[in-house]
DNA sequence: AACAGAAAGATTGCATACAATTTCGTTTGC
DNA sequence: GCAAACGAAATTGTATGCAATCTTTCTGTT
């Protein structure tokens, strides 16, 4: 019992909501979690404060606390407002263009390369969010970069689905490359065009893989509208 | 009794940060805290903790929470971005354009020439918050415009005192003009340009009346730095 | 038989009590 | 005289108990 405990169910139950393992509109019982953490409701409470902060649960006095899953066009409006500040993140990447941060974002892409060579989902996943944060840290802006991070943390499980997409691997990666060549070149406008659409494909891709999903649920089982 | 206590003393806690009645890094006791709301250590923890979780207060393991007053260099960076979303708010506006939505415009931008006739900035104030607002809500993206919001009311002390500066108000307004023709005749590239540089210009004269002050603080008494 | 009301069960919200950790002061040894 | 270690006070973290509120069910009346 080393971390804190509350740290570590709010962790916990993130991921757990996260990984979909929580349905929407799932209600998250106080002591049924304390007993499955092995703990009093106290730092359960603690935790789901928290994670009602962020937005993960609602909270409904004396109703008790539900999972809030972003839906189709959460996630869509999610991904755009990605795009926008990941574009953001490149243009002022320009202005701040080093030696040093070119040769990083190059290697960063390198390691994608290779991932994408052995067809290495899982690696090609990591390599490609090292790549995307150093993007953010090199924007200079550190409460942009934060934002940024969260985003890419909540919307973490959709991406990667979407990587398993036949193509998508090299796609993503040649846009990779589009983006730091014109960062290299210190063309901020074509930077932020490259990134945005970089990110924006993957999100009306999703968009439009979820509402097929959705579609199909909806024919197996009339109840789910 | 009649609402939440955790709720009532988070937003109490906030404005007061807001406010700077927190100096930045103070401790927040818990206990005097329990006792200054009336009630006992329980719901303040619970407080704090989402508090924590939003970033205005820092919570070090078995030492308690601290309070986290943003530096110049915060919110130039805070209000960089509020710059950038508020124009992607415009551009998204842009391509939701109805009637309705450029009358509602009008009239709140008038709200805020009355106010400026007067030379009222608390009912400017109210006006300008509404304007900006209402692009939030045409955007279209309820995620991004919640983004807005929150960010709206975290700088709001500090674009409270710029307003006093003199001439702002009627050059505020102005600006708020240009964005709302630029939305009727459907001009994103234009709209996006002018509210981001209505809400930069703030930003910028806000650091450089910061960095005034520091300077002038620093020579006051020299254990500031 | 159906609906309204009340009581019982369950669950959240808050208070208090206890345990663990940290911090500060004092003392002791070098 | 200084430093290190020990101890006490203070503070955070967790557990438990109780009150308030909501939900469900049962009963009585229409």
């Amino acid at each position: 019992m080393a971390r804190d405990h509350v740290e570590r169910i709010e962790s916990a139950l993130q991921d757990a909501i996260f990984e979909g393992r929580y349905a929407d509109g799932e209600r998250l019982d106080e002591t049924r979690l304390a007993t499955q953490f092995g703990v009093s409701r106290t730092p359960v409470r603690e935790a789901l404060r928290r994670l009602s902060a962020t937005g993960l649960v609602e909270q409904h006095a004396n109703r008790g606390v539900f999972v809030r899953q972003p839906g189709p066009v959460d996630l869509y409006e999610m991904f755009q407002v990605m795009a926008e500040l990941e574009a953001f993140c490149a243009r002022l990447a320009c202005s701040r263009i080093a030696p040093d941060t070119v040769t990083a974002l190059r290697h960063a892409n390198d390691a994608c390369a290779a991932a994408a060579d052995n067809n290495d989902i899982d690696t090609y996943y990591e390599a490609n969010e090292t790549f995307h944060r150093l993007i953010y840290d090199e924007s200079g802006n550190a409460f942009l970069a934060a934002r940024c991070r969260d985003l890419q943390k909540r919307l973490r499980p959709y991406r990667r689905t979407q990587l398993r997409a036949p193509g998508r691997l090299t796609q993503s990666l040649a846009e990779h490359a589009q983006v730091v060549d014109a960062i290299a070149a210190g063309q901020p406008d074509r930077a932020a065009a490259a990134l945005r659409d970089h990110v924006s494909v993957q999100g009306e891709k999703f968009h439009r893989l979820m509402s097929a999903w959705r579609a199909v649920a909806r024919t197996d089982s009339p109840r789910t509208g």
